[in-house]
DNA sequence: ACTATTTTTTAGATATATCTAATTATTTAT
DNA sequence: ATAAATAATTAGATATATCTAAAAAATAGT
């Protein structure tokens, strides 16, 4: 039986796996809030299932079947997000919470329907891409707006969606998805970012820039993502 | 915590103190599909946190705070079916299964969003009464189809709503809440009844006619419902 | 009233997912 | 290369919700 818990640790692995290759013990045991000793008994049970690649005392890998999961997993959490938006009136910062709940017990029929309702989305409320139903993530190549230097202009194309305090700030200053930054200054050492959005400028700290996704205007490094 | 299991029996504790009044372990286990020992042991830890007045070897009994949640969770139950009816275009065949799921995962916002859109509304797509917010059950006195005699002509309001096949049986002949239904016939020895419905003839078993309840034309006993 | 049947509870086991504390392995720093 | 620090695993405990088998209580039948 696939649980709730085994959805989550997949989906985690998933998600970490992104960034980094090897995914570790305390990365998982972090961003789910349990100890490590947790961590290592699940990874023993997602092995046996061949969920995971687990080689102890350095990491795992997601199987095919892991990932199939993890992506399922994906696509309920953001097209309930987008649902809840569109269909529901929730406004951006109270999507996440109750689609991390509901992606665990919705059947392929509800799915299917929020699909349909929506037209087949690619994209969440944050911009994060929507899995398609047979299991294919369209990841983009982005940079995080901390990344930026001054003097570019950039498009948002996500943003970190589990901090409702955080979008609620995003939105007062209209930072959604396809909206263009004007970066006019860049403070040293990790200072605040300059920048200007539809006529009014702000300045921004690095935890929150952070977690803003952009096009690669001037081409820079490390790609990014999250939901 | 008030897990799922919780909400569960407490749902089922109050459906059958609906009808009898002491309810028993066997019709508890009966109804959940766990063995008797398994609902014993839940009662203690129900009357534990006083969600049960429960007198060991005769039965139990909801208390305020049980039959408060109990309302909420059949709240959520019908809210769900008729908005899945309504909003996803679920037959009403499919609306149970999913909801029975989700009504232990939607967040009160999902619930208050659902019968707003709905237009605050009295009735799931069975027929049956839904709970107020502030947990008020319009009950209403119905008969069961078995009970009326031939030559009654009396109207459809609810009808029971888990098992799929039966709910498209009843549809295919057109048996919805709010549709009259003249009795024809009705063979002795809990015989078939013969009826009619919008110009059509049809011979309805006993365990059919037992699961469609009616207002009572020609007053007769045995109130009912279920959902 | 006594016995048989039915119902309910108790005792003890299992499965899942956690935790804390102790141990072991790996990595980093001198 | 060895010691110190970090990371991961093991051992053993806890909580929840189940089960089977045995014992006890209540009910029904003669
Ligand atoms: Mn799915
Ligand atoms: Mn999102
Ligand atoms: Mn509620
Ligand atoms: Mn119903």
């Amino acid at each position: 039986m696939i649980t709730q818990s085994i959805q989550d640790y997949l989906k985690v692995i998933y998600k970490l796996a992104v960034n980094r290759k090897q995914v570790n013990t305390n990365a998982i045991a972090e961003r789910l809030g349990v100890t490590q000793a947790s961590v290592t008994s699940m990874l023993k049970k997602l092995s046996e299932l061949n969920l995971i690649e687990y080689k102890p005392y350095y990491g795992v890998e997601l199987t095919g079947g892991g990932e199939k999961i993890a992506l399922e997993i994906i696509r309920h959490h953001r097209l309930l997000e987008l649902y809840l938006a569109e269909a529901l009136g929730y406004s951006w910062d109270q999507v996440h919470e109750e689609a991390e709940k509901l992606e665990h017990h919705i059947s392929e029929e509800f799915e299917d329907r929020m699909a349909a309702v929506l037209g087949d989305p690619d994209f969440d409320p944050h911009g994060a891409p929507i899995p398609s139903k047979d299991g294919v993530m369209q990841e983009r190549y982005l940079v995080s707006l901390a990344s930026v230097g001054a003097g570019a202009r950039v498009q948002v194309k996500q943003v970190s969606d589990h901090n409702a305090e955080l979008l609620r700030y995003l939105g007062k200053m209209g930072i959604y998805p396809e909206v263009e930054i004007d970066v006019l200054e860049k403070a040293p050492f990790g200072g605040p970012l300059h920048i200007r959005i539809a006529g009014r400028e702000h300045h921004l700290g690095e935890s929150l820039t952070n977690q803003i996704w952009v096009t690669p205007q001037p081409a820079r490094d490390e790609p990014e993502a999250t939901s």
